[in-house]
DNA sequence: CGCTAGCTTGAGAGAGTTCAAGAATCGTGG
DNA sequence: CCACGATTCTTGAACTCTCTCAAGCTAGCG
């Protein structure tokens, strides 16, 4: 945990059980950092990679040739507007899937960058496409996680994003949704990538964080290997978060 | 096409092959509405169904019993908040599925509303769930046609919401999201749906859009059947879609 | 013809932005 | 281990876009 040679991001090198279990493909494919010593053949060309935060695994527009899927840490798939401005999309956490376009060989539709430290898996596009032609869970499974980010996207149209919901509202419900698991450990990003995510200016989100700070709601709690953290009062940080704009 | 019998919605009496192209479902299964006498087994249990503007089809929360294929019109997906505000999710237009869920045996995640007059096919959730899994081809195009809303929900994200992008933008932004087909016909809103999606008052929508008529940008170009229509210079639109916060 | 729901328009208030400058923090190299 | 440069964070103050409330208007429908 603490060893300074788990920065070193080996390659096939440890035995991570519990984060495959996230993972949408576990039980599916011998997972590298599962199982290095593998027989299954699937799993001489699945590839744990290491990202370093800000690090970009892949940018928009660019032709999608692998699937990747997140063991740990966050990252972000972001679009940028004409004016440089970043507009993050979506969030990724442990066991979600990224560039599944690969599966139709589409262009990238975001650009990926990595949040905090970031562990995860790559399955080259061609093994990818050949997988689902032949394995019909994985079919399943996809449709499955496909329509479980419509939901995520859904949810962030309707409560995270649109000036009807008072940013501090936002700003709460965004936190938790950054649980580390269902710690009170929140993933503490840039003021930037608050501003992205709920179309506020960095300013403003840390005129919100320091207000709940100084009400107790928060407090930063160092940093770990995966990045800065959150501690957060849950209870009150829902409560905050289940505010409206006020009844009818 | 004119015809006045055309609004009394016969059930499995129309011949619309055209509208039934553009469906995902298409050369699956036979099409009520485009093949009434077919011996296809599949066609018995599929029916036709129109709805008045304002109807609703189903309910947030509901256990989700039939998928729906959008023919004609539109359809919004939305969630009302604590407050009774509508926050409008996604828009249906020809060619959409909704209530994928029933695939899942999951609560509907949003109250559907027709915003113009509509025409869609029903199908019961056992025979779709039946469909899926006996049919390959079929779980191919629900995947694409997930992905496809993901997208959609991913513009929404990144272009039409968020206060970092003026209000203006935003609206020709969507009003060309609006377009019936690639004619320069646009479907006419209620301002509260206009509210609902882009997160701002009514009052906001009607000043802009008076602006933008004001331009000659927009005309009231009357009503169908199927709803009010503007008609567009898409291309000044597109010009107005295109501005940004200003360039870095 | 009158009613209701939706649209329009105005004026004041407020949440959030922008700009700017100073403080903290991080990573780097001596 | 400390110093330094570069980000990132913080805080203030003026400004602006959009909201809110309120009232009058219009259009569609029985």
């Amino acid at each position: 945990m603490g060893t300074p040679a788990m920065a070193a991001i080996p390659k096939r090198k440890r035995n991570e059980s519990s984060e495959c279990q996230r993972c949408v493909l576990h039980n599916l494919a011998a997972c590298p950092a599962r199982d290095p010593a593998s027989q299954d053949a699937s799993a001489a060309w699945i590839d744990s990679i290491g990202l370093q935060p800000d690090s970009v695994l892949f940018n928009l527009g660019e032709r999608a040739n692998a699937v990747y899927c997140l063991r740990s840490g966050v990252m972000k798939l972001v679009r940028y507007d004409l004016g440089g401005n970043q507009r993050i999309v979506r969030i990724l956490t442990a066991g979600d899937l990224a560039a599944l376009e690969s599966a139709f060989e589409h262009a990238q539709q975001h650009t990926a960058v990595a949040v905090t430290q970031v562990q995860l898996c790559r399955i080259p596009a061609p093994q990818f496409r050949q997988w689902t032609d032949t394995n019909d869970e994985i079919r399943r499974r996809l449709l499955a996680q496909s329509r479980s980010a419509l939901r995520k996207a859904d949810y962030w149209l309707s409560e995270l994003v649109g000036n009807t919901i008072p940013a501090r509202v936002r700003l709460a419900r965004l936190l938790l949704q950054l649980r580390v698991g269902d710690s009170d450990e929140i993933h503490r990003l840039r003021l930037v990538d608050y501003g992205g995510i709920l179309g506020i200016a960095p300013e403003t989100a840390c005129r919100i964080l320091n207000e709940l700070m100084d009400d107790g709601v928060l407090t930063k709690a160092g940093r770990t290997r995966d990045g800065r953290l959150f501690r957060g009062d849950i209870e009150a940080l829902m409560q905050l978060a289940s505010e409206e704009t006020a009844a009818a």
